[in-house]
This record gives C-alpha cells, sequence and structure tokens, in this order.
DNA sequence: CTGGTTTTTTACCATTTGGTAAAGTTACGA
DNA sequence: TCGTAACTTTACCAAATGGTAAAAAACCAG
C-alpha cells in the first residue's frame, strides 16, 4: 500500500507558511495566471524547484490558501450568537467584517479574484462548506426577524448587501483611494457610517 | 510629419467590434492575464496576427475596451438630475445600476477584474473621469441631504455602499448562484431587497 | 562521528504565448 | 477593369513559464 505522508518536519512547516504567504501576496495582487512560479519562489527567497518539493504545482498552492484561508475568512459568520440580542449580534458581525477587510485585505482580495473569475477552484467548497453555514445563519435571522427583533426583510440578500459592502472596500482600494484619499480617516469614516447605516435598515419599525 | 489616422474603413470598425465583443467576454471571465490571444482569435473567428493587425497589442485592446466602456459604465451617475426629487433621483439611479448588474455583468466583471488586481491600466482613468464626476455628485448628494431632503451621511460611503452592493450581483455571481440558486426569482427578489433598503436609509427622518 | 534521509541547488526541457515577416488575397475608387 | 491599398493567412521566432532530473548540501538519529 502506499505509504501514509508522515508527520511533516519544522522545515517543512516553517517552508509552506513562506511559500504561502508569499503566494498569498502575489495572487491577490495578480490573481492566479498573473502569478507566476518564479514570482512566488522570489518573493520568499527560494528556488523554483524547491517550491515544486513543497507542492506538486501552482495550483496545489493556490488550492492550499484557498482552503487555509476561508475557515478564519468565515468565522465571524460562525461566531453569531443565535441567542445574543439580535441587533447586537448583526452589528458585531458586520464590525468585524469591516475589521477584517481593513486587516486582511490580501485575503479579501485573494477570494475576490477567484470569485468574479467564477470560482473555478472553489465551487466544490462553496457548496460544501459556505452553503450549509449560510443556510443556517439565514434561517437564525428569519428567527430574529420573525420574533420583531430585526426588521423584516429577505434574510440571504441581507448578507449579500453585507459582504458586498464590507468587502467592496478591501478589493476596490484601488478606486477608492482615488475618490476619497485618506487612508486612516477613510477607514475610521467607513466603519461609522456602514455601521450606522445596517443599525436603520435593521432596526424593527416601531409599530 | 506622421500621417494622421485615416478616417476608419466599415470592416475596420465591424472588424475592430467583433475583437472587442469576444476580448470582453473573455476577460471578465479570465483576466487580462488569463486570456490569451489566441483563444481571442478563436472566439471571434479571426487569426493570430489579424487581431495585432487591429490593435498593435493584447494590451491595446484591453485599454481600448475599457475606454469604450467606462463612459456607458458611468452613464448612470451622470445622469442623475440635480434638480429632480432627490429620494426619487437616488433609487432611480439604484435601479438602473441594478439593471446594469443584471444586463452586462460581463462589464461588471471586467471592471472588478481590473480594480480589484489595482487598477493598473485604469488609475489615471479614474483620476481623469471617474473622480470629477464622483466629486460632483457627491456635492449635488450633499445639497440635498443639507436641505433635509435624504438623511444625512456621508456621501461618498453611501456612493460605495451602492456600488458595492450593485455590482456584487454580477460580481459575485458565482457565489451567489450556489446559495441562493433560481435566477430569476432571486434577480427580481434582489431589486426590490435593495430598492427597500435604500429607501429606509435614504428617507430622512421626520423629527 | 556516521550513514541515511531530507532539503536545496543547478541545469535543463517542452509548451505556451505575445508578437513578426512576408506572401497571398480581397475590396474598391478611378 | 485594373492597380493599389486594405486585409488575411501561413510560417515562424524569442522569451516566459510550469515543471523535471539529478547532483550537492544540510540535517539528524543512533
Amino acid at each position: 500500500m502506499t505509504e501514509p505522508p508522515r508527520k511533516p518536519s519544522r522545515i517543512q512547516i516553517e517552508n509552506r507558511r513562506r511559500i504561502r504567504d508569499a503566494a498569498l501576496d502575489l495572487f491577490s495582487k495578480h490573481g492566479f495566471r498573473g502569478t507566476t512560479l518564479d514570482q512566488i519562489a522570489d518573493a520568499c527567497g527560494m528556488h523554483k524547484p524547491n517550491l515544486i518539493y513543497y507542492y506538486d504545482s501552482k495550483e496545489a498552492i493556490h488550492i492550499d490558501l484557498l482552503n487555509t484561508l476561508m475557515i478564519e475568512w468565515l468565522s465571524p459568520l460562525d461566531a453569531m450568537n443565535p441567542n445574543g440580542d439580535p441587533l447586537e449580534e448583526m452589528l458585531g458581525y458586520i464590525r468585524r467584517k469591516m475589521e477584517m477587510s481593513r486587516l486582511y485585505p490580501r485575503e479579501s482580495r485573494l477570494f475576490a479574484n477567484e470569485i468574479v473569475q467564477g470560482a473555478p477552484r472553489m465551487l466544490p467548497h462553496l457548496e460544501s462548506t459556505l452553503k450549509p453555514l449560510f443556510d443556517q445563519q439565514c434561517a437564525v435571522i428569519n428567527r430574529w426577524m420573525q420574533e420583531g427583533k430585526l426588521a423584516t426583510m429577505h434574510p440571504a440578500h441581507l448578507i449579500f448587501s453585507i459582504w458586498a459592502i464590507t468587502q467592496h472596500y478591501a478589493d476596490f482600494e484601488a478606486q477608492i483611494s482615488v475618490l476619497l484619499p485618506g487612508d486612516d480617516a477613510r477607514a475610521r469614516g467607513a466603519e461609522s457610517f456602514v455601521e450606522a447605516m445596517f443599525r436603520k435598515v435593521l432596526t424593527p419599525s416601531t409599530v
């Protein structure tokens, strides 16, 4: 039988990490096809065949990145508490998404590149990992709305709008920084705008 | 002196159009680097050197596409009437953007691809064409808010949120169609959700 | 230390890709 | 209809790119 994969050595763990970090940087900036193995090798101070020693192919690096990052990218959605205060849970989620967009724009753009181009390497993952979580949280939000704790609206589109707006700040930064210069003030302005907007949208009308 | 460019023949006009159409399709699906001249040639039934006869380079095709499409892509923003009813003008703009996202997803994704990757071929255009229009419309919206016709908020971030949500439906369609299948019902749901959401956000609180 | 295993490096290769040269063909105004 | 300019096709090329083979070097358990 085929040998089972042995426990990876410290060198393997560290070098795989270096490769992923360099690849994240480049894939998020230039996309999969726009990034070459030579660039990745250069960026992490290794030689091209060394990358192939740690990863079977360029595509394997990309897939590993997507898999590794998807879980933590979705963690805020998972962290919503069905028993918490609905409005505060939603606003907390939105705040965490804004923070991730600001702190981890590379991850945001990695996924944006992948999905804009039809998610060729991620569709199965969307089905198997994202969809169940999404449906579950839609159900929670729906319950909250039924209970009158949130304004009533289509929960799926609500989540889409949260994703759209929060990730827009990372994904379209090139455009945004032209239109509204001043990184720091802009980030603060964005956060208070988005919070105020969704507070207004989500607050149920007191009948 | 250099000969001035002659008036293009009918064949030139038609073949350039064919090239642009094929290129739009491919660039929007696979990005600039992910698209090859052979693919474009194939898609429009021409031979590779023939493309180069009409366009100096692959990049020239891409740039021409971006330039050609930017004006009509921005036309809804330009079409807002400063003397119209503020709430209806804004909702009309949002409706037109949703419609464009549904009818012209290729254009949306072409720009998304370009901007996510830092707008390498579009930054000058953003500065020279988009920025003035953007600033102007921000001023109009600001005036409307001052006059109490719209809820008060940061106009730039408001526009960003409109772009983010409306274009999200085109740009991230691969993800959305997994999470919320059924193209037709989804499109209708999206339009009524977005309209209701922005109506709520923009309606000034009657003090 | 040492011998085998893991890791790195050098040299190389086949394919893809953007683009060119030039011959061949078609369109079209005089 | 005829000659020239516009257009198309074939054959080709150099560089870039993903990946391989195998030798050299570093590591590490006994």
